[in-house]
This record gives structure tokens, C-alpha cells and sequence, in this order.
DNA sequence: CAGCTAAAAGCAAATAATTTGCGTTAGCAA
DNA sequence: TTGCTAACGCAAATTATTTGCTTTTAGCTG
């Protein structure tokens, strides 16, 4: 497999031989090694399944959140978005938001199926996948208790937060 | 200059004619192309002034963050971004958001002197430049709109908007 | 200042990647 | 079947990259 060879040593005449085709071929129908990654990169980002449901849209997006986060902060994961943001056309990278964008939909519509007041799709792209992107990206990589953080800001006021659910839980077992 | 040339035609045997050198020089010094590019890229990035003082932090932080987006989302900027990230050595991401905090910081060390109500360094790096980031990478651009809309909501409640401290002036000036 | 040393640069040959022209083949439509 | 087109293989030409060795340079030390 390619994906364990270190990156420095991928090169478009190894990956020909792999596939029994010459060289030439690879060169003309992506250009170069780069336009190739790109593309690999973004089908290997497509997700399989939907969100793990868990009980609420909130706690949903929490795992998700978490998942999306250690996917995408992984040597491998960075390798695959450093790819698909290094070359100038931009259909893989949009690709790869819509694919985030797509899941999210997903627990926005659960949330709204059960009446559970829930942020925007648009919201939770600012402030949750945004921030987290963004740090993978240029800062250090983000924790658990980090992107908590992030998710309990954006959720609306009032908004039932799973320890207090809990804690519901706790009183009427008592 | 090399910035007005195709990106795909600049080579490091070009780069070593003009700056007079052979290319194993440039070859030793860097490895290979992207490495240079990412290195120049980070470098041209550094903020050569402050941010602009306009009267409030709040309108300092708006003027700043749109001229932020603006040249980071032109074909220049986001070139150069992508050279950043593009290879695998994350210290020039790192510089570039040390920058980005640099200025900002600028800006909440004023809004603490005048004691006006500001959002936190990493408040607006997650909920500001993270959104706008993302948007560049991987969405649309973002417009002035947009990012004033970021800004209204990172803001403390109860801190003067400018529409607010406006309108106060047209009662008093009536 | 002369001489020493280590780091960096030049040079050129060897290797590897990329581009290109041309001939062949596979799939498809008339 | 025939003709067309798009993709591929092949191989030569070009260009980029690596490497060993030599030369230069800058900074020191005696």
C-alpha cells in the first residue's frame, strides 16, 4: 500500500509500476503527483456511514465532533488535507466541506425531528468545524475538553446540556 | 519578480539563475521546491505594521479582520497559504498564526487600556479567524458582510456596538 | 597578518523524473 | 465491417535532482 511508504518516496513512476500502466499515462491524466494525491485524498475523506446516533442531536454531534477531530488531526489525516489544500483548484477542497457539511446535516435534522433546539448548520461550521480545522492546521491539535468547549457556546441558550440531563436522571432514580 | 509567473513554471534551476547560484546550493539548502516556497510564503506574511487605530477596539478589530480576509483570500494570498501547509514541517504554519495572535493582541491590549468590553485572544481566533480561514481554504470567500457578522457575535453582550454608539451621537448632535 | 578550519558554494557526472511524438488498441456508432 | 475517437504503450528528448569532489569564503587563532 501506498499509504505507508513516507511521502518523500511517492512518486508517480513507482505508483505506474503498482499499477501495471507507463508512466506517461499517469502524467496525462493528472499532470502531476500532487493533482493525483488530491484526488486520492479526497474520495479516501468521503465518509462511509452516517453519525453514530447516541440519544440527542447534541450528544451526536459530540462524538462526531471528537471523530472528525482525531481522523482529520492524524499524521494521516493532516497528510490528506495537506493534499487536497496544496493544489489551486479548489473542487477537491469544496468537496471535502461538503462531505462535513453533509454529516452535519444529518444531526441538524435529528435535532430538529425531535424538537431539540439546536444550532445552524452555518453555526456549527463557524464555530465548531472552523476553529478545530484551524488549529490542525496552523496550531496545535484539539483536545476532548476543547471541542466540548466549542459545542457548549454554540448551542442555544436553554438548550438542555447532557450533565444537566443527567442530573435529571440522577434525581428521578434517587 | 517570480510572483508574476505561473506557479506551475517556477522551477528551482530558474530560482538559482536569478539569484546567481547553481541549484545544487538551493537543492542543499531547502531539499526541494515546496520547502523554498513555504519558507518565502511565511516570510512575506509577516505584518510590517500594527493594526490601524480608528477610534474603537471593536472598529479596529472589523478594519483589521477585513483586510486580513481580503488579502488572504486574493489568488496571492491563498497561494501562499497553501505553500505553508502544503509541506509537512507545521513551523511556518505555527509563525503564520503566531502573526495573526501578534495583531490581535495588539488590539485587545487597546481595548483593555480604554476598559471597552473584548472578547478574549483565543475568542477571536476561534470564532473570527478560524471561520474566515476555513471559508478560504475550503468554501467561498468571505465578504465584508460576513465577517461583521462574526464580529457582532464574539462580542461581550452589553459591549456598544458601533450602529449604538452612532446612534448615540445623531441624538445628541439633534 | 598568515594560516587553519568548518561551512557553504561551485562544478560536473550520474540518476531520475517529466514531456512529447508517434504508433497501437479498445470501445463505440454508423 | 468500417471509421472515429480517446486512451494507452513505447521510446527518445528534455529537464530536474542527487551526489562526489573541489574550491571558495568567513571566522578564528596563533
Amino acid at each position: 500500500m501506498l499509504a505507508r511508504m513516507e511521502r518523500a518516496d511517492v512518486t508517480i513512476p513507482l505508483i505506474a509500476q503498482r499499477a501495471n500502466v507507463t508512466p506517461s499515462t499517469i502524467y496525462r491524466r493528472w499532470g502531476d503527483l500532487q493533482e493525483l494525491l488530491a484526488d486520492v485524498a479526497a474520495s479516501r475523506l468521503q465518509p462511509e456511514t452516517e453519525p453514530l446516533k447516541t440519544g440527542s442531536a447534541r450528544m451526536d454531534l459530540q462524538a462526531w465532533a471528537e471523530q472528525y477531530a482525531d481522523e482529520m488531526s492524524s499524521g494521516a489525516g493532516r497528510q490528506m488535507i495537506r493534499d487536497i489544500l496544496a493544489v489551486s483548484d479548489t473542487a477537491n477542497a469544496e468537496k471535502c466541506s461538503g462531505y462535513t457539511q453533509q454529516q452535519l446535516r444529518v444531526i441538524v435534522a435529528r435535532a430538529e425531528e425531535q424538537g431539540e433546539a439546536f444550532p445552524t448548520l452555518t453555526e456549527l461550521m463557524d464555530f465548531v468545524i472552523s476553529p478545530i480545522m484551524y488549529r490542525i492546521l496552523f496550531d496545535q491539535v484539539p483536545n476532548s475538553d476543547y471541542i466540548h468547549g466549542l459545542i457548549s457556546r454554540v448551542m442555544p441558550k436553554g438548550a438542555p446540556s447532557p450533565e444537566t440531563a443527567e442530573a435529571t436522571v440522577d434525581v428521578s432514580g434517587a
